[in-house]
RNA sequence: GACUUCGUAGCUCAACUGGAUAGAGUAUUGGCCUCCGAAGCCAAAGGUUGCGGGUUCGACUCCCGCCGAGGUCACCA
């Protein structure tokens, strides 16, 4: 069906034409706001000064057009500049018989728009389990690809481990040193939370040593040098990059703790990848680079022998890309993985970085790199930049013990869904696996919901003292929404799927259609800034729509049997639609709660 | 210090990218279950959008200056 806003367009603008020989492509139209009465606003302060009319005659004028020239407009009226367009009943009745039995509400047909994306998502370190920031930058990757995918893309959903350098070697000696060959089994601890506790470990000591040698006279700075663990660890990782054996075994084994824990938490959480990328294996790409760069004057040589970039032009500073032992750094990693996905991937249009705003300048350079070396795709990269999580006292910090731990988090939630389920006793005819997989879909709802609904770039405040709220423009409450349809459903044994030709909506019908015809652009919208909050927000309204129709109107009670298998209809639409937009916020939604 | 992001009801967030009287939830107060699911619905109260200028038909949104908070400015990752 195509959109009245399109339909709209061409007739407005031949109305511009012939009433004022006006040309305008700048013709766009906005949800009118419900206390008006119509379905579409069109502002016309924009065409004032070329008409030379005041607002109230140039929409009295374009509503009239409309009205006489476009049988879809049935009404209009004006208001101050805004022109109230009201869109016929037909329109409405054929857009809902349209979408009433379909699947895919709002969806495009998939890979339909033949771009290929990639998106990079969750790249933990190996040293210490995920935490609250990591549960945020998760949801959003997640989220975002199935948007994209809605929207017709092929994305390919990837990570990358940072599973080398000197802090993955301070667990290791940590352990080496103190961890009396313990391990998961032995412990009964999730790998990447012993991995984790001697990364605290390792710290403790360490400022232990330096204070001591603070004590004895020696500045921080100094004392910080000539640490012995420090140098210890440092040795480490030379002995990894030399491939020492017994260093590279360890080294193995423990990342093997990390990653089976990483695997359980990303199941709880319910986000997966396409491929798995690990910087041991990309952290020497970079360097190959390094040398066509500086063929192409792009880089220079620095007199101590380090390689660097002068971006100064751009606003930027000099960045070293390599050591003056010939090393390289982290950006060196950046430039070759970009450049190896798109040799791997030849049909790849556009990359997606999901990472914490912090690294906003990292990005700008790496892209401005990747653009100066001539590559064509480097304006197709793009930084999905997000807040971060912040608890009332400031920011976490690992050191200071003031993460909410993401397995810890997960389980409080799934803990508060079975108290809140058990009060309320609905379930009771539930199996145990049954029980066990609803507290699992409205613990991980409530805390999806809550973290996806704030707008991506912003920052975020979480309270781990308030827990999650369970009721009001929550996850639960919408899925609480969706049982409810779904019970209603339940009770019509008949078959009511037969297209209505003739009704009319009442003004709580019509507005839960309105919101349901909104549900395309709203997927565009958020497809184009990547924002799943555009789709939280937006499910949170139809879902209100739907409560306030169900309080106001009697469905199965209703004694007209057209006007009652309409309202089914509608009932089972929004039930769709809820169900796909939360499945876009990765979120499922129950039959029954 | 330079650059950068942000500042909206007590609290947590919206506001269709410059549009109508700035909206929700929560907390507070009151009403609605012998009637399709009360994790719900209805209502009251809550605001000088940090402050001061400017741009225009119109500003939470754009520009300038203050105030306040975060982030970044490594041959760390």
């Amino acid at each position: 069906m195509i959109s009245a806003e399109k339909i709209l367009f061409t007739v407005v603008q031949k109305a511009l034409q012939e009433l004022y020989t006006l040309k305008s492509d700048n013709i766009t139209f906005q949800k009118t706001r419900k206390e008006f009465e119509g379905d579409l606003t069109l502002v016309t302060f924009p065409f004032i000064k070329e008409t030379k009319k005041s607002p109230e005659q140039v929409g009295q004028a374009i509503g009239e057009y409309l009205k006489q020239n476009e049988k879809q407009v049935s009404d209009f009226n004006v208001v101050k500049g805004f022109l109230n367009i009201t869109l016929s009943n037909e329109f409405w009745l054929n857009y809902f018989n349209s979408i009433k039995d379909s699947e895919s509400i709002g969806f495009k047909v998939p890979e339909s728009s033949g771009r290929t994306v990639m998106l990079e998502y969750a790249s933990p370190n190996t040293n210490k389990p995920l935490h609250l920031g990591h549960i945020r930058n998760l949801l959003l990757g997640y989220s975002v690809s199935n948007i994209l995918k809605a929207n017709g893309h092929k994305v390919i959903k990837v990570s990358i481990v940072n599973d080398r350098g000197i802090h993955i070697c301070k667990s290791m000696l940590a352990w080496k040193k103190w961890g009396n060959g313990e391990t998961p089994q032995s412990s009964g601890m999730k790998g990447d939370h012993l991995v984790g506790k001697y990364y605290v470990i390792f710290d403790k000591e360490y400022k232990k040593e330096v204070e001591e040698l603070v004590g004895a006279g020696k500045k921080k700075e100094d004392a910080e040098k000539i640490s012995l663990l420090m140098m210890e660890c440092q040795d480490m990782l030379l002995k990894w990059e030399a491939g020492d054996k017994a260093t590279v075994d360890l080294w193995k084994m423990m990342n093997s703790w990390v990653y089976e824990g990483f695997a359980v938490t990303y199941k709880t959480v319910g986000v997966d990848f396409d491929k798995t990328y690990y910087e041991s294996n990309t952290y020497l790409l970079g360097k190959e680079l390094i040398k066509e760069g500086l063929e192409k004057n792009v880089f220079y040589k620095k007199e101590n022998g380090s390689v660097a970039i002068d971006l100064s032009a751009e606003g930027l500073d000099e960045k070293i890309v390599l050591r003056s032992d010939g090393t390289s750094v982290y950006i060196t990693q950046d430039i070759g993985t970009a450049i190896e996905r798109f040799k791997e991937f030849p049909d790849l249009k556009q990359m997606i970085y999901t990472v914490g705003n912090e690294q906003d300048y990292h990005f700008k350079v790496l892209f401005k790199i990747l653009e100066k070396l001539g590559y064509s795709w480097a304006k197709e990269c793009y930084h999905l930049s997000y807040g971060m999580v912040e608890l009332p006292e400031g920011k976490m910090k690992s050191r200071e013990g003031t993460v909410v731990d993401a397995d810890d988090l997960l389980k409080e939630m799934f803990d508060t869904a079975e108290a809140t389920t058990k009060e309320l006793g609905k379930v009771d005819e539930f199996s145990e696996t049954e029980l066990k997989d609803l507290y699992y879909l409205i613990g991980s709802g409530a805390l999806k919901y809550f973290m996806l609904k704030v707008d991506p770039k912003k920052k975020m405040l979480f309270d781990p003292k308030e827990s999650i709220d369970f009721n009001g423009h929550t996850g639960p409450f919408i899925q609480y929404t969706h049982a409810r349809i779904k019970s209603v459903l339940r009770k019509a044994d008949f078959d009511y799927t037969k297209s209505i030709e003739a009704a009319s909506f009442e003004p709580a019908e019509k507005e839960i259609l309105r919101w349901i015809y909104d549900f395309e652009s709203v997927i565009e919208e958020s497809g184009k800034s990547l924002s799943p909050s555009l789709v939280a927000n937006y499910v949170y309204e139809l879902t209100k729509s739907y409560n306030r129709f169900y309080h106001e109107l009697p469905i199965m009670k209703e004694e007209n049997k057209e006007v009652k298998m309409l309202r089914l209809q509608l009932s089972k639409a929004c039930g769709q639609t809820i169900s796909n937009a939360m499945n876009l916020l990765g979120i499922k939604v129950p039959e029954k709660m």
